[in-house]
RNA sequence: GGCGGCUUAGCCAAGUGGUAAGGCAGAGGUCUGCAAAACCUUUAUUCUCCGGUUCGAAUCCGGAAGCCGCCUCCA
């Protein structure tokens, strides 16, 4: 079975094949730091997250980068009115950042350049459209001239003449020759105040796109295989970049351009501007297990809305404890001897985790598979069919699963002294029978967030998640 | 106005021509001192609606309704 992606630009799934065989390159739009994100940019940066696990599990060697966008008009704004430079507003929301994808357990980025730190790189790519005539100044501005790139409009399937200058266009804050025309650079203006570079094209700021082309292709190269980003960057963002990318070049700037969709709250777009957002703080805040945060931004297929909900968090937390259970159970199987289904089962589930993977990362076959291995495994389990050694097998591919989903395992826990106290002396109480005084302790200890359970093989416990 | 997407049980969701995966929640049961977990049984004769094609449609075609998004700040 191989690999297909829907690929944006061709709006069809085609298998993919990396430049160079066994390595892929791949360049995913990450922040703009200027607040803490919301749940929903965490949806792109984990499907994102998938997408690189899921490639080194197929064996891929992935290079990926995740830029930083530490210079706008929000983040100029911002500063400004904590009167603090750039970086002292900028650096506190890359902590987060990065804190947050932490505990989302999100794989680390082979490289997070931030855009202040390339200008060099951006000015570069500029002077080379100004040579080409790709681009014009108009009172120290620097734009890029769409008419000069034919091809544009080719991701977005945006026909240039149809689009609608209506009101959500600024009648021109900046002259340009054509309103479609989009800043490569921005001159220096008073607004702006300290804030600016002074540069052989001129003492002002880049426009957005650039730094995209600039630091992708500064790690990933010229050409490269796979570019992603939400679903709102495909226009104007990726048609941009396209556009600059392959004038300065005048070669094929990404093969693979993914877009995740967005998350809906309360079926409405999550946005900032709409105050209908979650930050992750706000979760972990509440209570929120971040693993079941994790599992339900992955839980839908990447290509389709997902609409958030409490009542699915909860859902999604639920899913989890049914997983952990597994797990917990297969660890404390002493049996000796080998049950041949217990492979079979194994063999099985992989397979179908793959074959749903393999195909645009359906991670819905993939959970599939995975939940009939459970109960199945269970089934067995129930019968004592299961041995120490056919565990570990389950176990082993338990891991090779969470390689690519990273929300299967659950994190070591201890308890500490006044719980182990409460647990010992409701064993001792359930010895003398005194039941009334050992379902007392054993609420209690629910009020601690400590569940236990009483099996064949003695009492259990958890932590509640 | 232009362009794109979505609509499957209480909720989430897979399924692109062969008779509705999976998860959560609910109900009854087995087990248990009681619970919990697990297991067993149960929960859509039906896939927004109306037509059509076909031996056969959630899947293809036509139409209608509703929802969401993009159209130069946006994950």
């Amino acid at each position: 079975m191989s690999l297909v992606f829907f690929n944006t630009l061709t709006r069809q799934k085609e298998e993919f094949v990396p430049i160079e065989s066994g390595k892929v390159k791949m360049y995913t739009c990450g922040p703009t730091v200027y607040d803490y994100p919301h749940i929903g940019n965490y949806r792109t940066f984990l499907f994102e997250d998938l997408l690189r696990r899921y490639l080194k599990y197929k064996g891929f060697q992935v290079t990926q980068v995740m830029n930083l966008t530490d210079i706008d008009d929000k983040i100029i704004i911002g500063s400004q009115k904590k009167g603090i430079s750039l970086d002292e507003y900028t650096a506190p929301y890359k902590k987060i950042f990065f804190e947050d994808l932490n505990t989302l357990n999100a794989e680390a980025s082979e490289f997070y350049p931030e855009a202040t730190k390339h200008i060099k790189e951006m000015v570069k790519i500029i002077k080379k459209l100004l040579g080409k005539k790709h681009a014009y100044e108009i009172e120290g501005s620097i734009y890029f001239k769409i008419s000069t790139f034919p091809e544009y409009g080719k991701l977005s399937k945006m026909n240039l003449e149809e689009l609608k200058v209506g009101t959500r266009v600024k009648a021109d804050e900046y002259e340009k020759e054509q309103v479609s025309d989009f800043a490569l650079w921005k001159a220096w203006d008073e607004k702006d105040g300290d804030i600016f570079w002074e540069t052989e094209i001129g003492k002002g700021r880049p426009g957005w796109h650039i730094e995209c082309s600039a630091m992708s292709m500064k790690y990933l190269g010229e050409y490269f295989d796979i570019h992603t980003g939400g679903v709102d960057n495909i226009f104007p963002h990726h048609e941009n970049e396209i556009a600059q990318s392959q004038c300065a070049t005048g070669k094929k700037f990404v093969n693979f351009w993914l877009h995740a969709e967005h998350l809906l709250v309360d079926n409405k777009r999550m946005a900032k501007r709409y105050g209908n957002f979650y930050t992750l703080r706000d979760l972990l805040d509440k209570g929120w297990y971040p693993m079941a945060i994790r599992y339900l931004l992955l839980s839908t297929y990447y290509r389709q809305q997902l609409n958030f909900t409490l009542e699915g968090l909860e859902a999604a937390k639920n899913s989890l404890q049914r997983i952990f259970d597994f797990s917990d159970q297969l660890e404390t199987i002493e049996k000796e001897g080998k049950n041949p289904q217990a492979e079979r089962l194994v063999i099985s589930a992989k397979e179908k985790f793959e074959a749903g993977l393999d195909d645009d990362l359906n991670v819905s076959i993939g959970l599939a598979a995975i939940f009939d291995l459970i109960y199945e495994v269970n089934k067995l389990l129930r019968e004592n069919q299961v041995s120490k050694t056919d565990a570990q097998l389950i176990l082993n591919q338990m891991d090779s699963f969470d390689k690519v989903l990273g929300y299967l395992k659950k994190p070591e826990e201890s308890l500490d002294d006044k719980a182990v106290q409460l647990v010992e002396r409701r064993e001792k109480a359930r010895q003398d029978k005194d039941w009334q005084l050992a379902d007392k302790i054993r609420k209690q200890l629910l009020e601690m967030g400590i569940i236990l359970e009483d099996t064949s093989a003695g009492t259990k416990w958890k932590k509640k998640i």
